[in-house]
DNA sequence: CTGAAAGCGCTAACAG
DNA sequence: CTGTTAGCGCTTTCAG
């Protein structure tokens, strides 16, 4: 009744061969899955692999050069629905493919970037999943150069050697548009997301765009500069609705800022949709769950995640192919926000 | 203008060494701010370092013996603002202390648990939190012989010998229940958690005890079974809802339930609060925000993912020390989805 | 097919 | 104070 208890001391590689009676190499071998081993002693090794309860080390494994089976995941913020449905994503992939994943969060703190990418790239993980990242320029040529494997999701710059995964932003802001002016909404507001952001700008150029598409004449006082948080976006929502000429409608650049939308726009008692229409932009899953249920432009989330996932193990397993960038179409889901204009 | 990338490729500690002209032990020992280094070393080392841009290989101190200065984690889900709060406490306290985190989620497949958890002690990390673990019994016992530091957040079992992070379900259910009653309702329906959870079970418990206190009676079926989840909480809503004689209030067992309770009385055509008291439970950032604003019994969770965290570092650091569980306290947020029962 | 042996980059005694 | 050296557990030649 002594010693049961063998699963959970470190049992290495070599108590397996001492075990089974072979070399340690040969028990190398049949963990990872190589040729060359007779059956009868891959049987052996198996089997007193599971009696003494074997788990690989990894560190030794990545350290000897072999692979780790663990990706880097860069985000700045965690606790936010739009990265939190992302990474579900990333994980549900990394999952069926069996990788394992170490999460890096910057805290908006550009510095930290260049610090936990060189950290990453240093041993502990195969490969570099980057999403939103702001300060690329200070490593991405690097990586590029080393040939370690990374894909960025919602990049900022989208040439066409970057590995990345992004969204139609300015189809989506467009069809959001047009919806609004098809209802026979005129003075549309906008608010902005984060003008550093790419993404933020496409959807302002868009909405511009479409307005001029349909001939509506653009009103600077009816764009207020948001910043994807709903707080700055409830801000943004007063100053429209101060506006003497209110709009009639407000497309907000994300779901969060047109919760904000929502929250000053109930703060005045106007109703939605009857006295303002609402559009939101990302789909994140409060949206459906607000009152009204928000319509918005859908990014396909938890898809950015898996493609972005699938991508950096392609590139991983595969490094002699070349990457492609992948754009994810975006999609308007209307709900209940908005209505017509009555004539 | 040559190798001008010097910061790219894998400098090790020896390079330093020799860049800085000294043994690699003391540049390791500069590296561990071990004393014992003559200042002028130390500043040349340091130097060095900087000029090569060198950055530790986590993989191998660790595996030398060091600490990897990671902390796994383990997750069932990703993606729930439930699990996205505690995590954002983790990170930002891991931030603070400079470790970083491994995730690992199990998908609610009790038999990875058990996997994951022998990998993350196979060397990857120094503790281990464990957030909401569903089969515990299979490991616990064997990192408590092996001294493994770790902290389960939300646990099962609350014996003292675990070293825990919960909160006080009982007291924050009954706070709850007491309000409904001081506002004169009497039929209040109860919504259940996944009754396998014993955060499920306390707060129905505490429901029970509460109307006995108050001397009313209990009707069987103002109690309807939940999962924890939104579309549950719909149905089980649209039950209660169906009753001959309807419940004035309805407390669920999460937030996401008493979302779906929402659903329902909408679906319904009811008022909330005119025509159905509301109470949820966890107050997840959405709850401030849906229409009407959720009363609910707030879980400090940022905190628990804090005091988690601070738990497992200081066990790493002090592994003498004794550890006992922490019980954070529950607080009843009054917002706008209550009212007193008409007389 | 299989064993022996050389490291991967670093920490931690152990001698100076 | 500082250098030397022995591994940590594993992958990978290189010989059989």
């Amino acid at each position: 009744m002594a010693r049961i208890d063998r699963t959970a001391d470190n049992v290495t590689i070599i108590d397996v061969a001492r075990e089974a009676g072979v070399s340690y190499a040969t028990v190398s071998r049949v963990i990872n899955n190589k040729a060359h081993v007779k059956p009868a002693k891959r049987e052996a090794v198996l089997s007193a692999m599971s009696r003494l309860g074997y788990v690989v080390n990894q560190q030794a494994r990545s350290l000897a050069g072999g692979h780790s089976g663990v990706i880097g995941l860069l985000v700045q913020n965690l606790g936010t629905s739009w990265v939190g449905t992302i990474m579900r994503g990333v994980d549900e992939e990394l999952d069926t493919l069996g990788y394992d994943m170490m999460l890096y969060t910057t805290h908006r703190a550009k510095s930290h970037e260049a610090a936990h990418v060189a950290a990453i790239t240093r041993g502990v993980a195969d490969g570099l999943l980057l999403i939103l990242p702001r300060d690329t320029g200070s490593y991405l040529d690097s990586l590029r150069r080393r040939q370690f494997p990374y894909v960025v999701i919602d990049p900022q710059e989208i040439d066409e050697t970057t590995p990345a995964v992004g969204v139609t932003n300015r189809e989506g802001a467009q069809s959001a548009t047009r919806y609004l002016i098809d209802l026979g909404h005129r003075r549309i507001g906008f608010i902005t997301g984060n003008l550093e952001l790419v993404s933020a700008r496409d959807r302002l150029a868009a909405y511009r765009a479409t307005l001029a598409e349909y001939g509506i004449p653009l009103r600077p006082e009816l764009i207020a500069e948001g910043d994807f948080l709903q707080k700055r976006g409830f801000h943004a929502a007063q100053e429209l609705l101060d506006l003497p000429e209110r709009p009639t409608a407000i497309f907000a650049s994300n779901d969060d800022t047109a919760f904000g939308v929502i929250e000053a726009a109930r703060d005045r008692g106007l109703r939605i949709p009857e006295d303002l229409s609402v559009v939101g932009f990302d789909d994140i899953p409060e949206a459906a769950n607000v009152h009204p249920p928000l319509t918005t432009v859908r990014q396909p989330l938890d898809q950015m995640g898996r493609a972005g996932a699938r991508m950096l193990l392609h590139a991983i397993e595969h490094p002699e192919i070349e990457m492609r960038s992948t754009i994810l179409p975006t999609e308007l889901i209307i709900r209940s926000s908005c209505q017509p204009l009555p004539t």
